[in-house]
RNA sequence: CGGGGUGUAGCGCAGCUUGGUAGCGCACUCGCUUUGGGAGCGAGGGGCCGCCGGUUCAAAUCCGGUCACCCCGACCA
């Protein structure tokens, strides 16, 4: 360690905000170049290596083959996909110096597929899964936690070329035990969630989120087994009612109401005969979306229950790619058939806005909504009769509580930190480049593709959110930096001597071994073992009189002395577990 | 992009209210002592006080502007 390129730091950094941040700079695995960008020191980089061996021999293991692509790319493929445009502000681009296009690739379905249009024309061929470990980039609106969620990072991405459904099933089905078999051995905790699949396309698809409170994902789960991204779950709609002999829709005088609690509060007050709460009510949101690339807005009113509030991120995620925004008084202004507070579904159908309703909205449920003028309300509006909807949308809040799609029990919702997606992305890059095999019929057929990947660099991260303590890091032994960190206490030729004789002994049996040999005193190392997270803390000190060391487990703090002849094997037995 | 905050030595911070030419801890260098839980004493090196402009005899400090970064909300591995 004397010569190791390491200096750790006695004090948090003051950016650093979550505990893998900053133990892994406190504990000199990694240092910040600039917002979200980072450099990986010697210990780092070790933890990252082991990562990626893992994730390539499980890989590997499926029939997968590792190629290389560049992270440099032209415009042209993106430009085909349409992901030039969808991609918005978040794809590194620049020009050269002819002027042409280029970007830096954020990720590459469109590579691969070309890639393999150009390689395999015959039915024979398939089906072929590629894969690489690539730094990707993307000009995240806003990095953070460290190496979280930088602009700069380390993926495996792998994408599945079959020839039909079934394979494209099989292929994701071997993709996903993978993935179960490469977190398992990265010792991670985690879930896996129904997703939904992004700006990437494609139908069936699912996450594994590493289970940390830290996490940027919220998802839930049942007690039955249910488990999705907050942004997948769907609401169980209730039956459509007859809406025959339902109380005609009222309008009333409703003073000084333009919010649902006040609303609630008046109604209550009015002398109706019955009680009103929240989710009597419908409210309706007003929104803007637009096709990425295109410069004008389109109107949009979402409807739900009045006791929850729109999920911004359910709401962008069902209407992605296009983007979503919230109507701001300069809107308003423009449209004046819109009575802020007071909208309703009539002035909405009047005018031809879309509008979408939580699915909970059925025909035959009837709604106190707005009457599309300023203070005054509607009683006993009733889908199906006084007002049809253009359809559903999963746009509101998601609660612990809430009952699970599937009919498994309530949810109860959780933080995880997105390390992998898996999913069927179909037919949207073929179709855009024309990747076809011919047939054993001499027809051509149009190949489907799966896509897959894992947050490299993120794991490090994830992994490090699990395994800390008040002390320190604690790494699982499959990915730490060493498995031993060697600490002599001492400078007597007996301990120094014995100590590099073992770490020597230890080496030739394949144990890596980190030794400090600095002209520290005791304390600063024994801190410094216990900060970096090594597995097994060995130390050679004052024991040596009677021919022993102590051997330490960071994890449990457990300590033991055992004989300095044997302790080579005995060590390794640990390392081996 | 909206809201909050911070820029002073490699890191963590004080100094600013009340202008007088920069300090503390850690780290680093040298010497001596010390060596099982972040050692002691002594001597050192290192700072366009984010940047630009203004006020003033004088600005880290006051004023205006600007840039950067961090944190909280909308994207994703």
């Amino acid at each position: 360690m004397s010569s190791l390129f390491l200096r750790t730091l006695r004090e948090d950094p003051a950016d650093a905000e979550v505990p893998s941040h900053r133990l892994l700079v406190r504990a000199g695995y990694v240092r910040r170049v600039a917002p979200g960008i980072y450099s990986w020191l010697p210990l780092g980089l070790r933890v990252l290596r082991r990562i990626e061996e893992i994730v390539r021999e499980e890989m590997d293991a499926i029939g997968a083959q590792e190629i290389h692509l560049p992270a440099l790319l032209p415009r042209e493929p993106y430009e085909a996909t349409g992901r030039w445009t969808e991609y918005g502000p978040n794809i590194f681009r620049f020009k050269d110096r002819k002027g042409a296009d280029y970007l830096l690739g954020p990720t590459h379905e469109e590579l691969f597929a070309l890639l393999v249009k150009g390689e395999y024309a015959s039915y024979k061929d398939y089906p072929v899964m590629l894969y690489q470990i690539q730094t990707k980039y993307r000009d995240e609106a806003r990095p953070r936690a460290g190496i979280l969620r930088g602009r700069e990072f380390l993926m495996k991405d792998s994408y599945s070329f079959d020839l039909d459904d079934e394979g494209l099933a099989e292929s994701y089905r071997r993709h996903r035990d993978a993935y179960v078999r490469i977190f398992d051995r990265a010792g991670l905790q985690y879930v896996i969630v129904a997703a939904m699949s992004g700006a990437m396309g494609g139908s069936a698809s699912e996450e594994f989120l590493a289970v940390a409170e830290t996490g940027e994902d919220t998802y839930v789960r049942s007690a039955g087994g249910y488990a999705a991204n907050v942004e997948a779950v769907t609401t169980p709609a209730p039956p459509a009612r007859s809406v025959e002999g339902l109380p005609a829709a009222q309008a009333h005088h409703t003073p000084n109401t333009p919010t649902i609690d006040s609303l609630v509060d008046f109604l209550n007050a009015a002398g109706l005969g019955r009680t009103f709460t929240a989710q009597d009510t419908l409210k309706n949101v007003l929104l803007k979306t637009r096709v990425p690339g295109q410069p004008e807005w389109t109107l949009l009113g979402v409807g739900l229950p009045g006791d929850r509030e729109v999920d911004m991120k359910r709401l962008e995620a069902a209407l992605d790619p296009a983007e979503v925004a919230l109507l701001d008084e300069a809107d308003f202004a423009k449209h004046p058939f819109l009575v802020k507070g007071y909208i309703g579904p009539a002035s909405l159908a009047a005018n031809g806005v879309r509008y979408l309703v939580d699915p909970r909205v059925v025909t035959g449920t009837a709604w106190v909504s707005g009457a599309d003028k300023p203070d005054h309300h509607v009683v006993d509006l009733v889908a199906g009769r006084d007002f049809t909807p253009d359809g559903t949308i999963e746009a509101a809040e998601v609660r612990a509580g809430d009952p699970a799609p599937d009919g498994s029990g309530p949810l109860e919702t959780a933080r995880g930190i997105e390390i992998g997606h898996v999913f069927q992305l179909g037919r949207k890059y073929t179709d855009a480049f024309g990747v076809d095999a011919l047939g054993p019929d001499s027809k051509p057929i149009r190949i489907t593709m799966g896509s897959y990947g894992i947050g490299v660099s993120r794991l490090v991260a994830a992994i490090a959110e699990q395994s800390f303590d008040g002390d320190g890091l604690v790494w699982p032994r499959s990915v730490a930096p060493f498995d031993v960190h060697l600490v002599i206490a001492g400078k007597s030729e007996e301990i120094v001597g014995g100590a590099e004789d073992l770490a020597a002994a230890l080496d030739a049996v394949g144990v890596r071994v980190l030794v400090d040999d600095r002209k520290a005193s005791p304390g600063v190392k024994f801190a410094d073992a216990e900060l970096i997270g090594v597995p097994t803390i060995v130390i050679v000190g004052r024991g040596m009189a009677d021919g022993r060391i102590e051997v330490k487990d960071r994890r449990s703090g457990e300590r033991e002395e055992i004989p300095l002849v044997g302790a080579v094997e005995h060590l390794a037995g640990l390392v081996r577990g």
